[in-house]
RNA sequence: CGGGACGUAGCGCAGUUUGGUAGCGCGCAGCGUUCGGGACGCUGAGGUCGCGGGUUCAAAUCCCGCCGUCCCGACCA
């Protein structure tokens, strides 16, 4: 390819709007352009790029034995009332009518299109297991889409769908692709951490996600700095305490005046007690039922985790008026003395604790020397807690870190929370009707651009690994009006392409200065470049982008040279 | 949707406070000089100042409404 027909204008500076390294580079390069919000364009250089993920994951996935088809995107509204996610996506999803006013949505997964499929092609047992994918556009109507490419409301994802006869099958499927994700992510050349991780919108049971690691992203999670433990901040689970045996004495409960105290903090600079000594009690309406969710005052309550313990009865905090219905304060709620009716869920840590400083269910007062059974009741303990850093690992004890990452990849168990609804079934051995056993496996493949644009980049611009990069190498003529300088890059070019290597001529009449700035900004691993003084000195020179690291070949040398060094490159 | 900010030439910005009919840099076109890390000179093209309404002799500037965009929060590849 020649640059003087690329379709490609670089900027000198970034527009306004982006603010991500990834998003102001890949617009600086003229890797893709915005159409509205959320919505871009890929021009020549980003679809090649793109291209080269995908090809990547099709590999991949060919080789774990998944087959691809195509879907649709523009999906009947029916499938997805069946399973309950048109409710549950709602406003996330794109919805639209066809001209008979009937309900059609854009497609931001496709369980309810590819479960259907195979329950009509295949009946028995004997057909499983099999896995479907399919790279295709998705839509999300995002509340605020982000930073470029890293939270579109059109994104390219590659997702895949197993079906297996029973859980064991899921497990084996679902370990295949785990292996088949971690390939993906090594052959891109992104620094990653697969996490255990929370189910989402997508629902079903065990998962992880494949974290791309950068200050820059949007998800945090925990991992232990002892051992291999590593979950997502939301699905994190800290190590459940064991009950207290014998403790520190207990102390008698007394009442406490705490005038204007109704936040944590307030009481613990009025009693001198640290956080972690307190009890906070969130109230929650489950369906009509008062839940009192108990945890330690130095942590937050996970809602996610306490609407799993309840689903499907939706669950949500209490708002001012239920306070004063039901009988309770804000602000001084505790779990002394709650009406049988109400479900006190306390977080395993508390267990682990004594002589609680909590509300007294009365404005203005707490009380000190609160204790389990003896002071309160707990229906059930249950893990309700956000985990935070210090908290400890659920394996080994030791203290949880925090880690800033882009979720790449997210596979599901799904089991048979997509079969059942959608009564998608097979004749099992014995003779009985079961529904397929699920899983499912997305890889945003445009995320992963800007992800590795985001960890392979430097001041002067993008990085690319060479296993993504939009070109191999770039050749560099420096002085355009010199006849032997062209034709000798116009030679090296050509017997770049001769060795395989895909290479753009930068025959731009343009000063060296720019064409080595683009070529920077641009990523290209290689630059091979020639001018007037290596003419005369029978050499031209090299550059490797991602070290920077230059050198010198024979003139004659110059195309294997560059090969060779491409190679070697990262 | 809640909070904050912005919208002036392809891009980056000034001008808005204090109304007088639009400017700078980059980029783009032409000519010349340059030519190994975003060259220089001269000339030139390019703007319904986001849209609609209002106030005024006069609005980019003041007022009202709408639209769009970005940043911070709750969702996800």
């Amino acid at each position: 390819m020649r640059m003087s027909t690329l379709f490609a204008r670089t900027l000198r500076e970034a527009p306004a709007e982006a603010e991500a390294a990834s998003h102001q580079l890949l617009l600086r390069a003229a890797f893709i352009r915005k159409v509205a919000s959320g919505i871009y364009t890929t021009l020549p250089l980003g679809l090649r790029t793109m291209r080269k993920i995908e090809r990547i994951v099709r590999e991949e996935m060919d080789a774990s034995g998944a087959q691809e088809i195509r879907m649709p995107i523009v999906l009947p509204a029916e499938p997805w009332k069946a399973t309950g996610r048109w409710q549950a996506y709602g406003e996330l999803m794109f919805k639209l009518k066809d001209r008979h006013g009937r309900e059609m949505g854009l497609g931001p997964t496709q369980e309810e299109v590819v479960t259907p499929l195979v329950a009509g092609e295949f009946s028995s047992y004997r057909d499983l297991p099999v896995t479907l994918y399919q790279v295709e556009w998705k839509y999300r109507d995002e509340f605020r889409p982000r930073f470029g490419l890293l939270r579109g409301r059109e994104f390219l994802m590659k997702d895949a769908y197993s079906f297996d006869r029973n859980e064991d099958g899921m497990r084996a499927s679902y370990a295949v692709m785990f292996e088949a994700y971690k390939r993906i992510f090594d052959r891109c050349g992104l620094d990653f951490r697969v996490v255990e991780a929370d189910p989402g919108q997508i629902g079903g049971g065990v998962n992880h996600e494949y974290m791309a690691i950068t200050d820059a992203g949007e998800d945090h999670f925990l991992y232990c700095e002892s051992c291999d433990y590593a979950a997502d901040l939301e699905a994190a689970t800290p190590m459940r305490p064991l009950a207290l045996t014998e403790g520190p004495e207990l102390e008698p409960l007394t009442d406490i005046h705490t005038p204007n105290a109704p936040a944590i903090a307030a009481v613990a600079a009025l009693t001198g007690k640290p956080e972690s000594r307190m009890l906070k009690t969130m109230l929650y309406d489950a369906g009509g039922r008062t839940a009192a969710v108990v945890v330690p005052g130095d942590h937050e309550v996970n809602e996610e985790k306490v609407a799993r313990l309840f689903f499907p009865t939706p669950v949500r905090l209490f708002d001012e008026e239920d306070f004063g219905k039901r009988g309770f304060v804000k602000g001084y709620a505790g779990p002394q003395g709650m009406s049988p009716e109400v479900v006190v869920i306390a977080d395993h840590s508390v267990r682990a604790g004594s002589n609680w400083v909590t509300g007294a269910n009365a404005v203005d007062h707490h009380v000190a020397g609160a204790n389990v059974d003896r002071d309160f009741r707990v229906d059930r303990w249950e893990d309700v807690v956000q985990a935070a850093p210090g908290d400890l690992c659920p394996v080994d004890g030791g203290a949880l870190q925090l880690g800033t990452a882009i979720v790449v990849g997210h596979i599901y168990q799904l089991g048979t929370r997509y079969s059942k609804p959608l009564e998608a079934t097979f004749i099992d051995e014995d003779g009985s009707q079961k529904p397929y056993v699920m899983g499912c496996y997305g890889i945003g493949i445009s995320r992963i651009l800007a992800a590795v644009a985001e960890q392979c980049h430097d001041d002067s611009g993008l990085k690319w690994p060479r296993s993504l990069a939009p070109f191999d190498a770039a050749v560099i003529p420096t002085n355009m009006d010199q006849p032997a300088v062209v034709s000798a890059a116009e030679g090296l070019y050509a017997a770049l392409a001769d060795l395989g290597v895909d290479a753009v001529l930068d025959d731009r009449e343009a000063t060296a200065g720019v064409k080595f700035a683009d070529a920077d900004l641009i990523g290209y691993p290689v630059q091979l470049v020639i001018g007037k003084r290596g003419i005369e000195a029978g050499t031209a020179d090299l550059k490797l982008r991602a070290t920077g690291e230059r050198s010198q070949a024979p003139l004659a040398d110059g195309a294997q040279a560059a090969k060779t060094l491409l190679e070697a490159a990262p």
